[in-house]
DNA sequence: GTCTATAACGTGATAGAC
DNA sequence: GTCTATCACGTTATAGAC
């Protein structure tokens, strides 16, 4: 058993970085199976199909998420370390794998998805909004955040921000990807001296 | 001769709304063959490789990009009117086709792309920021825009927004799109009665 | 739990007739 | 300039042995 979770979890770990190097279309069964000296096979009675494999790497971001956020959630913490872990989080991702954000993953390839990895995407994205809007509204209402409008948009456009940017960082280098998040710090006054 | 042509371009504009709906791996020749009532190796003997046919539509982006900004990049015309140009051009494509931007589309699948696609589309890149700086350099120089920062990293930052926004609207629907266009002209300060 | 073998299909691309 | 026919390959997925 010790050895079935060992495959499972090395299976989901080069699904993980798969998807989000190459997108849902652009990687294959023998792309995993080959590195890891298994068989397609092997991959197949795991995961029995190509959409099982995608929604339990999307629902391990929703874990990793729920544990990074539970506690301000909660009432609990500080609003610019929230906003710093996940932008620290994303260009670490970016500068060592050149990989997009897994929803920027699945968006562009959007209307070839199965309905099953639409829906975790969609419950991935709402979380992570919800959270980022409630980072913002708490960051303002704190004084340590500084912009018009609401809250809940601002949210949407930071998030949309860093996925572009890492989109970017494909061709122009993971310096883009440094320099928006700086953007987005200044925008909000945040005064930094890391992200540019 | 007129025929050639016809069959061309119609070839050309449905490649157009192919990739920046389903990305560069999301369809194949098929797609375009069956509606046009044309044999798979017609498309072929039109544009011989996927490829070129990928660098045949991002050459079309390249030379409406220079006809719309032309005259701004020569010295006259208002950064406002460039920038809601580019946004309302970005949103009703977004808003009619729930297409992506053709650069989003490209940096998605940017590791499995022929050569010459990602050349073309690094040139389609570096021409937009190129552009965008500029509106964002002189609007601020006119006291239009206000922002913190390089100009060419604020640029950057706004083609990332509205390449995410792109992306979102697919899960959340168009009105992400817009609501994030005009949080982008809330930041810049430039009062707007529509966009949002 | 993992294997071999293979099905069933879609892909980009080419050859050569017309 | 467009056709028919087909190649060579990669894809996801399944059946059944071990």
């Amino acid at each position: 058993m010790a050895a079935q979770t060992d495959t499972r979890t090395k299976i989901l770990a080069s699904a993980d970085r798969l998807l989000r190097r190459r997108g849902f279309n652009g990687f294959s069964y023998q792309d995993i199976s080959e590195p890891l000296g298994i068989r397609n096979a092997a991959v197949h009675y795991h995961f029995p199909t190509k959409a099982d494999l995608a929604v339990a790497v999307i629902d391990g971001y929703r874990r990793i998420l729920r544990d990074r956020t539970a506690a301000f959630m909660a009432g609990d913490g500080d609003p610019i370390a929230q906003l710093d872990g996940f932008i620290d989080f994303s260009t670490a991702e970016c500068c060592e794998e050149s990989t997009m954000c897994p929803v920027g993953a699945l968006s562009s390839d959007y209307y070839s998805l199965p309905e099953p990895i639409r829906t975790a995407g969609n419950r991935l994205l709402e979380e992570l909004l919800a959270w980022m809007t409630r980072v913002c509204t708490v960051g303002r209402e704190q004084g340590k955040f500084h912009f018009e409008g609401d809250p809940a948009i601002k949210a949407e456009q930071i998030v949309a921000s860093l996925q572009g940017a890492r989109q970017l960082a494909r061709f122009r280098g993971a310096q883009a990807m440094q320099d928006i998040a700086g953007q987005i710090r200044r925008d909000l006054s945040i005064d930094s001296s890391r992200g540019s």
